[in-house]
DNA sequence: CTGTTAGCGCATTCAG
DNA sequence: CTGAATGCGCTAACAG
């Protein structure tokens, strides 16, 4: 019995307006809840726009007021990634409590797609973005209309926006003295690439913790590459060949994580026990068969305190100094089943 | 040195004219590569616009020319089920190929939230919609404008829109067919709510697949529980403490089998091994102390066949009548290492 | 308290 | 081939 079910050429104000005997002003000032109209009249108003079940069409609305969209763009590289899709519901999160949503833009790690994907977004009118750039290179990100911009999970390189950031040296550093702990001296390290700022920060949280121990740096216990589990487990692999091979891992991701994982795994029974800890939580650590210490904090917070730094900056009209949220991270034991 | 860095009022057509002594609509046949323009003309606008950084504003056009906004809203419960963010890269896959973008929204599995964020999403002017339903009342999602919808993991009850299924049936249905090959007569499920589509057909797969097999229902070997892992390791813990425990275990989505993964990892070592076998595959499956058996399909699949349903309706005037899609399923043998 | 005029940025329609 | 008028749906800025 739903009186709207088939195709008008939808109503506008005007007709709202006309059955009533108003001025289209007089539904515009009832339905935005605006003072300077009678009680009755705007009773009147809503009781029709309900009964036709007319609903104003936003994009006219922003047109002429020039207001916000109350939309904000989310780049990332991969949603099927955990961290991003975690990440989006952060910023989904605070977005719907501030009454705006969210629109989605992959780029699957190439930075001409995010080039793009970020013009698209501005050319959509969205009132901010939230980056997890894929490239070092993040000027194209600078000077956009004044558009609030956050990244997340790397600093702005060149440009001066706000970001969000994991404690990533501090995070690997910790791993990195448990296991030192635990007495182990020979500990290879699994990394990432570098380039990546997740990269050269794990990889210094590792080498501060080894100078700390007095331990020095062997070049045959430290492989970085991109953070691909195939790639990481025949790294370990090769690491565990070694005449004198290390007695613990180090991962610097999840990716990682199972490649050493894997790698172990393979290994015969009677060969000596790898100890095993990297950065990222997995979900049935608690169900593997080697115990694992991870690194571990929330990516969903990211996305909140990404939309919060987005909306602050909004809010305020005066010019505000770049600010750099930092996640906090802790270290998870999960022992081993039995 | 980019010119485009400050925040003046952002251009207009009028602008890019006013500085080439022409109309305006010059302007806009050349950038929409309309024919009826001079070629010498159309390379001065687009020099002229690509010098200034000039860009049209989206929602001024789809305003005047009442086209599509090149927009897809999808809806589901929680983006943080990799489920969910798998079908959402799938979708925005297809999307991008059409010059679309998907804009997000989280039911929270509420769907009094859902009418709201479909409302909403309606309101600013998607072509269509994707709804992974929270409730098992579709209503509110017939009439809408006639936008194309799309219904993804659940049949459409009482409006006819196209949907996108995962043969919860057949797939279910198989993995108890191969717990029962393995010669076991008294299998555990841990199940989903039958008002779910997808709770009823997979319970639907185990029942026929015990009576193939002659067996009879026990009401003591089902649970049909909130996909929650910690109310499936109970119900599993129950289960195997009775008299005549089952020898097997199936399970009707991932939560559940991490549930009963838990629960066998707590039992004595000395005790009767209990075979699992699940819908929805796991990642580290292969790391796991006991080997596992699941229902394996591509939730990104499904994305994007409801993208192209989608896409399609779109394109045709003609009224289609609903049509159905269902993603294939595969059992996978996950041995136990070692 | 309500209505009128004008125009957001662009594209359709019709002149030239 | 180009330009001028007109209006998409809505709301500022002014009347009354």
């Amino acid at each position: 019995m739903s009186a709207h079910s088939d195709s008008e050429p939808a109503l506008t104000m005007r007709d709202v307006a006309a059955r009533l005997g108003v001025s289209p002003m007089t539904v515009s000032r009832a339905l935005r809840g605006q003072r300077g109209i009678g009680e009755a009249t705007r009773q009147r108003v809503l009781a029709e726009v309900a009964a036709l079940g007319y609903r104003p069409n936003k994009r006219a609305r922003e047109l002429r007021s020039g207001g916000p969209s109350e939309l904000i763009g989310l780049v990332v590289t991969n949603l099927a990634n955990p961290f991003y899709s975690q990440l989006a519901v952060g910023l989904e999160q605070i977005c719907v409590s501030y009454g705006a949503r969210v629109m989605l833009g992959s780029t699957g790690e190439d930075p001409a797609t995010e080039r793009d994907v970020v013009a698209d977004l501005v050319d959509r009118g969205v009132d901010g973005l939230v980056v997890v750039p894929a490239g070092h290179d993040h000027g194209h990100l600078g000077g956009l209309r004044d558009l609030p911009v956050v990244l997340a999970a790397s600093p702005p390189m060149g440009i001066d926006v706000d970001c969000v950031l994991v404690d990533d040296f501090g995070g690997t550093r910790d791993a990195c003295r448990r296991l030192v702990a635990r007495g182990h001296r020979r500990i290879g390290f699994l990394g990432l690439p570098p380039s990546l700022w997740t990269g050269s920060e794990r990889f210094r949280g590792y080498a501060v913790a080894l100078e700390e121990a007095g331990i020095a740096l062997d070049e045959r216990y430290v492989s970085q590459h991109r953070g691909d589990s195939g790639l990481a487990k025949e790294a370990a692999r090769a690491m565990l060949a070694l005449p004198d091979p290390p007695t613990a891992l180090l991962t610097a991701n999840n990716r990682n994580t199972v490649g050493a994982l894997r790698a172990l795994r393979d290994r015969a029974p009677d060969e000596e026990p790898v100890s095993l800890a990297g950065f990222d939580d997995i979900e049935l650590a608690d169900m593997l068969h080697l115990p694992l210490t991870v690194v571990s904090y929330d990516p969903v917070e990211i996305g909140r305190a990404a939309a919060k730094l987005l909306f602050e900056r909004q809010a305020s009209t005066v010019p505000q100094p770049p600010r750099r949220v930092t996640i906090a991270t802790t270290l998870v034991d999960h022992p081993a089943p039995r």
